[in-house]
RNA sequence: GGUGCGGUAGCUCAGUCGGUAGAGCAAAGGACUGAAAAUCCUUGUGUCGGCGGUUCGAUCCCGCCCCACACCA
């Protein structure tokens, strides 16, 4: 049992984290894994946490949500701002709360920022007042890029020399920096890792391209015969709120303006899931922390050795 | 059968007044600190439908053929 360089301490409190591409099952793990350690699950997913979204971003079961308690899926509003900072406040604090109960909590997700945010934190930037925020939108959108990049080139050259140039979001939250503070975003960023009172494991889901692909290929084909078509156009008032702004909801809004027949817009579904998995893979392999397993590898038989601690549970 | 329009990258198409060609999408790889299922960067790819002719040179002009679509019979 004890392996050096994976042993961790048995007294501490481990957030055991299931990351990887969409549709690799990182539900139906976490779910075993919580089950096993009689724990719970934190979502780490930037749009399961919308009650208002659920055929169109895989939520789990409402079976599957009585076998373990969820937090951060079904939880929030559409309307409400969520980042990558509030997400870090609210998992840590799940996590706190479940600690005084369990030794392990399983955390679950493909959205790399917010897990990166709750293992390490983020830089401390001042908060950025709405209105400073939504000028710099609404002048964007009238002026474009070229405003935005004189803009960039002239409050923060360090920005501007630093490169992501194309980028408006990223532009635009540079420019927010400085327009509220007077300084350089750069000047926050520390990049220095937070300490947390906690041990983390990550282990992340891999399954060999094909095969993701057919599963991708098979969720979307479900998700629309579940009735993702109905689900979306309830959502049509909202279609420009940032959560909305998703995979799955996009393609057929367009649907609904005629732009694509609902096959192209099922295609094009399947097209831009491929591209998020691909994406989120690229995310993923960079942590070198993290230790990858075909999903079907993670069993109750090996779960201290794939974990590499010893706990049982309580 | 006749007329018209077309056949160019995996797909949709642009283009070359004759000097072997290019966008978007897709694909592959990458980045990522308060929108992250978002946003952005990099990179290929072609017997330019076939066979002949004219020409120093044809994907482009000419002829024939094949294929697709539309209309007329």
């Amino acid at each position: 049992m004890t392996r050096p360089g994976l042993l961790m301490n048995p007294n501490q409190k481990t957030v055991v984290i299931i990351c990887g591409p969409t549709a690799v099952g990182k539900t139906s793990v976490a779910i075993q894994l919580a089950k096993h350690f009689n724990t719970a699950i934190i979502s780490a997913d930037s749009r399961q946490c919308f009650k208002e979204l659920d055929i169109g971003v895989a939520r789990p079961s409402p079976e599957q949500l009585k076998e373990v308690p969820h937090y951060f899926v079904a939880s929030h509003s559409i309307r409400d701002e969520v980042t990558a900072i509030s997400f870090e406040q609210y998992a840590l604090q799940k996590a706190k709360e479940l600690f005084e109960r369990h030794d392990v909590v399983v955390m679950a997700g493909g959205t790399g920022l917010y897990i990166k945010a709750f293992c390490e934190g983020l830089d401390d930037i001042p908060e950025v007042s709405p209105e400073v925020r939504n000028r710099i939108i609404e002048k964007y959108k009238e002026e474009g890029m070229t405003w935005l990049q004189a803009e960039i080139k002239e409050k923060d050259p360090g920005f501007y020399a630093s490169g992501e140039i194309q980028n408006p979001q990223r532009m635009m939250r540079a420019l927010e920096v400085v327009d509220e503070t007077g300084q350089s975003i750069l000047s926050f960023r520390k990049g220095e890792k937070v300490k947390r009172d906690f041990a983390v494991v990550k282990i992340g889901l891999e399954l060999p391209k094909e095969e993701l692909d057919r599963n991708i290929q098979t969720r979307v084909d479900q998700m629309i015969k579940a009735g993702l078509v109905e689900e979306t156009k309830r959502l049509i008032p909202f279609k420009a709120l940032n959560a909305l702004q998703t995979v799955g909801y996009a393609e057929l809004f367009e649907h609904f303006e005629d732009k694509l027949t609902l096959v192209q817009a099922t295609e094009a579904i399947k097209i831009h899931t491929r591209q998020y998995a691909k994406r989120q893979v690229t995310w993923f392999k960079r942590d070198k922390e993290i230790k990858w397993f075909h999903p079907a590898a993670i069993e109750p038989e090996n779960y201290s050795q794939l974990i590499g601690i010893n706990l049982s549970n309580p």
